[in-house]
DNA sequence: AGCACGCCGACT
DNA sequence: GTCGGCGTGCTC
């Protein structure tokens, strides 16, 4: 109660400030989370005092709901008969201003409703609180009761002190039923028991690994960028194995001794056993972690301590950027080239970017951390807007993996495998000498394609522009877009012929039935988003490889997400130009990023790596890069591509997607958007066109692309051309700033 | 997002 | 004659 009173003293009350003149009372904008265009305006009832970020309750239309008392004046186009009061307050902090801002920033940013970027940012507390835990000790002036033995063994068990009940009834070897009698006879009364803190503050001078020059250097760096306690941008830019993680943990433990907190954003907070266990070999404890599925009683838990400052260190997905720090230090991005930190549903942002805007909010440095940096990033490197800390070499001496190309037109699979013969002989030389070998293809189940060998019938998703994947184990065909799964039929759907279905090409499961018919002796583990549900499945996986119990990882891109994995010393990609195909801008860039990071799950300081990359295309520029190692040059030869069109990170891209329950529906709202696209220097409308997923969810899409100088403000362009267009009834408009995935 | 109002089909 | 389908529109 205290601290709440404290932070309300410490904002001006811009509320009172800003309140209407005239003789209808204070008036106050209130954000809900819904998608409407803006605050909606409330009277405030005369006895309540009320402030930017306060979490009341108010009516809206026959119902009530949790909003939050926004900044600046009222809108005031409402008229008087129209406003209604606040209903009260709710017993949670205030939001902080800090995330207001963030809250505005993003909707501005993603052309949403602001509404629906608050229903991020307001998911947790709108929970009532917990109620304090209640223990037990014995009545000072017991009245006269019975006292049975089992009575007498409570007290006996209870002493002087207190004790949870829980722990009381076992003790005593009672019942809780017997506690709550004893307590209506008095002869027990209440206590509220301290909560223990749930997160121990990490010790920043917990001798940790010892770091190498390099190392050293870097951090150095780093802890100066924290020590500012500014708003700056680090990229930690370090090849696979280059000690990074040990880098900016000591980025923290500076953060940590100026008794701030740092936020750390990974890509798969699912998989980051690796992670936390690197965490506490330096600070000897653990770390908060935040992610969507948390149970609902911990994220609770942690919300509050993070609010109330007694979670130092945070470790997080995308959601944790709203958490409400008190007084943040850091902010860290692992692996900041992920495609995972776009958020496509709902709100379409990207948290890599956001993390930067939350930095800057709270006056934080920023550091983003990659061994293959997005373009993006390099980008503003390049314009002074970032800094650069280069890794060149691995920690400890080791060497990169050395990367070999297996060209499939010179020496292909055997007919119906997909594993070259020296790839086979590769893997067998790495088992003899006792070392482990990982299999990459990024595609989940047996088949991508499920083909009639009578008809050439392809099974089709009914809802989507997209192959059926066959799932062999499970017997299904399912749809890897909407889900729609159906039983693997016995024969043609359309021509009836009966054992005429084939499967069509590889996935991580096809290549497990290979590799299991080809090494007979080896023990495999399938790693892929299907076989690793959730942390404790990924845990025991990446416990299993470390205790050798395993020979051969067969993995989709999962496999490339920061594993360290001492005993991997080979690493074959089965379809390395798997990810060039279509027309992506970023399909160069993306697979050179995956591939590197896949190369770098192999070798250590006594036993190099090697990396063998099966390609119809050797001499794509892209398996060139990958063969010299000279992602730098890659680098420059892509930015050289993109700059002369204005092409992100040169210039600005929005994609406006047009959806309807009707291809003639979708093409008609989609002309018309096309009509009335903005015309001025500097922009350029594309489309409308068919999306590459022209079908989803029985959805058709069209899409346009708004490509810009990147000193053109996008976003109030784009409002003013939604605005400008009747779309018709069951069509939407979904807006993409700076898309990453072109489906 | 909810939750009403509203205008067309099969039932007590 | 009613119950009810979910299409459109509003909520300070």
């Amino acid at each position: 109660m205290a601290d709440r009173n404290r932070k309300r003293a410490a904002q001006p009350d811009l509320a009172v400030d800003a309140a209407a003149p005239t003789g209808r009372g204070q008036t106050v904008p209130v954000l809900l989370p819904y998608p409407f265009a803006g605050p909606f305006d409330y009277r405030v009832p005369p006895a309540m005092a009320v402030a930017p970020g306060d979490v009341v309750l108010v009516p809206l239309n026959r119902r009530s709901e949790i909003g939050v008392v926004w900044d600046g004046p009222p809108d005031g186009s409402i008229g008087d008969n129209r406003l209604r009061p606040i209903s009260g307050p709710v017993d949670a902090p205030p939001m902080r201003a800090d995330i207001r801002q963030l809250v505005d920033w993003i909707a501005a940013y993603t052309v949403s409703p602001p509404g629906t970027v608050l229903a991020m940012a307001l998911r947790v507390p709108a929970i009532p609180a917990e109620p304090p835990p209640v223990g037990w000790q014995r009545a000072d002036a017991p009245p006269p009761a019975r006292m049975t033995e089992a009575r007498q063994r409570v007290l006996a068990a209870l002493g002087d002190t207190h004790m949870p009940g829980p722990d009381l009834a076992r003790a005593a070897g009672v019942s809780p039923a017997l506690l709550r009698g004893m307590a209506a006879a008095g002869l027990l009364i209440p206590v509220a028991l301290p909560v223990p803190p749930p997160f121990t503050r990490p010790d920043p001078d917990h001798p940790g690994p010892a770091l190498s020059a390099d190392q050293e250097a870097a951090a150095a760096d780093l802890r100066t960028a924290v020590a500012a306690q500014a708003f700056s941008v680090t990229l930690l830019d370090g090849v696979t194995g280059s000690g990074k993680t040990e880098i900016y943990l000591e980025a923290i433990a500076e953060c940590l001794r100026h008794g701030r907190q740092a936020l750390v954003l990974l890509p798969e907070i699912a998989l980051s056993s690796q992670w936390l266990a690197r965490f506490e070999r330096r600070f000897g404890v653990a770390p908060a972690v935040w992610h969507s599925d948390l149970p609902s009683r911990t994220r609770r838990i942690t919300w509050r301590e993070v609010a109330a400052g007694a979670a130092p260190v945070v470790v997080g997905a995308r959601s944790a950027l709203f958490l409400p720090f008190p007084d943040l230090g850091l902010v860290v991005v692992d692996e900041e080239h992920e495609t995972a930190f776009k958020q496509e549903e709902g709100v379409v942002y990207h948290a890599r970017d956001m993390a930067v805007v939350r930095a800057r909010l709270c006056a934080a440095p920023a550091v983003l951390v990659s061994a293959t940096p997005s373009l993006e990033t390099i980008a503003n490197v390049e314009a002074g807007r970032y800094h650069r800390l280069h890794l060149p070499d691995r920690f400890g001496g080791a060497k990169l993996p050395r990367v070999e190309l297996l060209d499939l037109r010179e020496s292909p699979p055997e007919r119906g495998h997909f594993l070259a013969p020296k790839l086979i002989e590769a893997i067998r030389e790495t088992f003899a000498r006792g070392e482990q070998a990982m299999l990459f293809l990024n595609r989940r189940g047996y088949a991508p394609l499920t083909l009639c060998r009578t008809c050439g019938h392809r099974m089709q998703c009914p809802n989507c522009t997209a192959w059926l994947v066959e799932h062999r184990a499970r017997r299904i065909l399912q749809c890897h877009h909407c889900g729609h799964t159906i039983p693997i039929p016995a024969e043609c759907p359309e021509c009836k012929a009966a054992h005429s279905l084939t499967a069509v090409g590889p996935g991580v499961e096809r290549i497990t039935e290979e590799a299991r018919a080809t090494f007979p002796d080896a023990r495999l583990l399938v790693m892929a988003s299907d076989t690793l549900t959730g942390p404790h499945a990924a845990a025991e996986a990446a416990r299993a490889i470390e205790a050798r119990e395993v020979d051969l990882i067969i993995g989709t891109q999962i496999v490339a997400k920061g594993w360290h994995f001492p005993y991997l010393t080979l690493v074959g990609a089965i379809d390395a130009d798997l990810g060039l195909a279509g027309g992506d801008l970023r399909a160069a860039e993306r697979t050179v990023q995956l591939l590197h990071q896949v190369a770098g799950r192999a070798g250590r300081a006594d036993a190099p790596g090697r990396v063998l990359l099966q390609t119809w295309s050797p001499e794509h520029k892209v398996m060139q890069a990958l063969l010299s190692g000279d992602l730098e040059s890659f680098r420059d030869n892509e930015a050289a591509e993109r700059r002369p069109g204005n092409w992100p990170p040169y210039g600005r891209l929005a994609a406006l997607i047009v959806s309807a329950d009707t291809a003639e529906a979708a093409d008609i709202a989609a002309r018309d958007l096309g009509r009335a696209a903005p015309m001025a220097d500097g922009i350029l409308v594309l489309g409308p066109a068919p999306a590459p997923l022209a079908i989803l969810r029985g959805r058709h899409r069209r899409r346009l692309l708004l490509k810009a100088r990147r000193d053109v403000a996008v976003q109030p362009l784009i409002r003013t051309w939604l605005a400008s267009v009747a779309t018709g009834r069951g069509v939407r408009v979904d807006v993409d700033i700076d898309p990453v995935s072109f489906l």
